[in-house]
DNA sequence: TTGAAAGCGCTAACAT
DNA sequence: ATGTTAGCGCTTTCAA
């Protein structure tokens, strides 16, 4: 049988509340007392049980995270950064990976508010359950923050990333290099891609620069090691049109290595004779040569300041839904110059 | 206020009981009673605390996972593996990222019994805490189950690597091919590397290769991207010399890539003039060009197999301590090739 | 400085 | 088929 307070405080001939008293260390107790208590409390080997803690308290100091995929380059860095913020204050993750299945994201959800978990932070959450009002309804019965993802006119507390400035931060770079004939590289379907080819046609309509639907090219398999060798056909057959493009804005990291290989196989110079700019700062985009100029995420921020926010919505220091927005910044590395 | 399953009960005009069997459906309720506790429930969007049920049931649904890092590589597999086996049976994941610290480690595994998990897995734990007889007594506690890490005469329940075999099938896969010359190139500290360097004096010995002590090269960060460069350099000058090595035999993916990186600097051919084998088979090693031949884990199927155990403990199924030793492979890419 | 007792929200005997 | 009641192991008034 599993060791209660009752025997610790029988052992120790104190009150139960007593030897509470001296785990939690909130009231005074005698030195002599506390000494006892603490022998018995080693002696059995106690270990307090926090779900009758937590029943009494309201309070689990544990909070849900929802991502796709674990497995995801993305992702485990994201959730690092909760991680240590949360670290801090005695928190635990419970650590969900949903593979990106609406049902899955709602069945956590609920398991985790059974939990009774104190927050939940949802990463990349399906687009499908922020139009359909799921998690407007969660916000209102706790700390909720969602990172990335859908939020147009969403009564939800988020942490973005800055994907607009950061498409036209990366593409204005490819334009002053003297670019004119860009490749946009996008997946097939998600928030975020339809984001950036709406803000590619903007960019270049600014700069008066005629873009044409075939500079949109757009694989199935848009996040994995898939992406690789899509990406690198896809590209392979466009390099090898006349004109050829003198850049390409891939969508991410895995379509930026894609479009390397290309070049390389068709023995086409990067970046002397195309560049290529990435998105995301995964650390893939380190590992190829040249290194990949590419667009930072902040991942590690990303999941920090959710935490954080987690926190404040827990002491309700916020009063309304909140956006935080976060800058991206251009990493330029070894894949762009100018034509 | 929260709702409870009391105040259920008093909308639809039946016991506390009653509701309890609606929610668990355990015992018989009479269809239009349940439709009452239902319509209830859903009025008030009740929602049971599992804190309570976990108290009486001695039973959370929940398992704790101890990592080094979330973000190496290796990792996320591995939990991906063990939440997948353990989602099925309505398990939730707690996860501690202990970065590699004993002291966080200890910390970890105490707070995760205070939560009343079901049963712990510790992945890549620090020899430290095995030695010390930490977690053989934590065995006895609770449902317990290590990943790999230091294994001899320990009294823990493990799931692990055949590394031994792994580091012999992919030396004498390079004697095979007529390499005599072979460089090993390893980290710092771990038991990992240790074993590896002790097979690779055996097995050259065996096939009566003389091995000396400069034919082993060892880095200080063993296990990241910084490793890439400092492979590099180390292999870079290690390239230099003469009679040059025919191959080399790195103790991770990392360090396997630097050394690739440092042949295609000096204009050495991968495989032709120099043989580059990995270990991990994580998913850099499908990135590089040649893409690597390396030694898989099965780093899935690690976590899978210590879920599946973890769930044998929990039902009394085992008796004795159990060690399972998965099995690796060798998985032939482009970065070897005869003399 | 310490203790007695109520009760957190639920499940599981036991009754009916 | 349903209800009554006794806890699960702890924290927190309230009293001493």
């Amino acid at each position: 049988m599993k060791i209660t307070i009752e025997d610790v405080a029988r052992e120790a001939g104190v009150s139960i509340t007593t030897v509470s008293r001296v785990i939690n260390n909130n009231y005074p107790v005698k030195e002599e007392t506390r000494k006892r208590v603490e022998e018995a409390i080693l002696k059995f080997n106690f270990t307090p049980n926090s779900l009758a803690r937590g029943l009494i308290q309201k309070k689990t100091y544990s909070i849900g995270v929802l991502v796709p995929s674990i497995t995801n380059l993305f992702f485990p860095t994201v959730v690092k950064g909760i991680d240590r913020s949360l670290k801090e204050r005695g928190y635990t993750v419970l650590l969900c990976d949903t593979e990106g299945e609406v049902q899955a994201e709602k069945a956590y959800v609920q398991n985790l508010m059974e939990r009774r978990v104190d927050g939940i932070i949802s990463i990349d959450p399906q687009t499908e359950n922020i139009k359909s009002g799921f998690y407007e309804a969660i916000t209102k019965q706790i700390p909720f923050v969602l990172i990335n993802g859908y939020h147009r006119g969403i009564r939800c507390n988020f942490v973005l990333n800055d994907e607009e400035m950061g498409t036209i931060e990366a593409l204005e770079y490819l334009i002053d290099m003297g670019h004119r004939n860009i490749v946009l590289l996008r997946g097939d379907h998600s928030y975020s891609y339809d984001l950036k080819e709406e803000v590619f046609y903007d960019v270049l309509n600014k700069h008066n620069i005629l873009a044409r639907k075939d500079q949109v090219l757009s694989i199935k398999a848009g996040n994995s090691i898939q992406t690789v060798a899509l990406s690198t056909e896809l590209i392979y057959e466009k390099l090898k049109e006349s004109p050829r493009p003198t850049a390409i804005f891939a969508c991410n990291d895995w379509m930026a290595t894609g479009a390397l290989y290309a070049a390389q196989r068709l023995g086409i110079k990067v970046p002397e004779q195309l560049s290529i700019i990435g998105y995301d700062n995964i650390i893939i985009s380190q590992l190829s040569q040249p290194k990949l100029t590419t667009v930072d995420q902040n991942m590690y921020k990303l999941g920090q300041l959710a935490a954080d926010m987690l926190q404040d919505l827990a002491q309700k220091k916020m009063k309304n839904y909140k956006k935080i927005i976060l800058d991206t910044k251009l990493v330029k590395r070894d894949s762009c110059s100018p034509m």
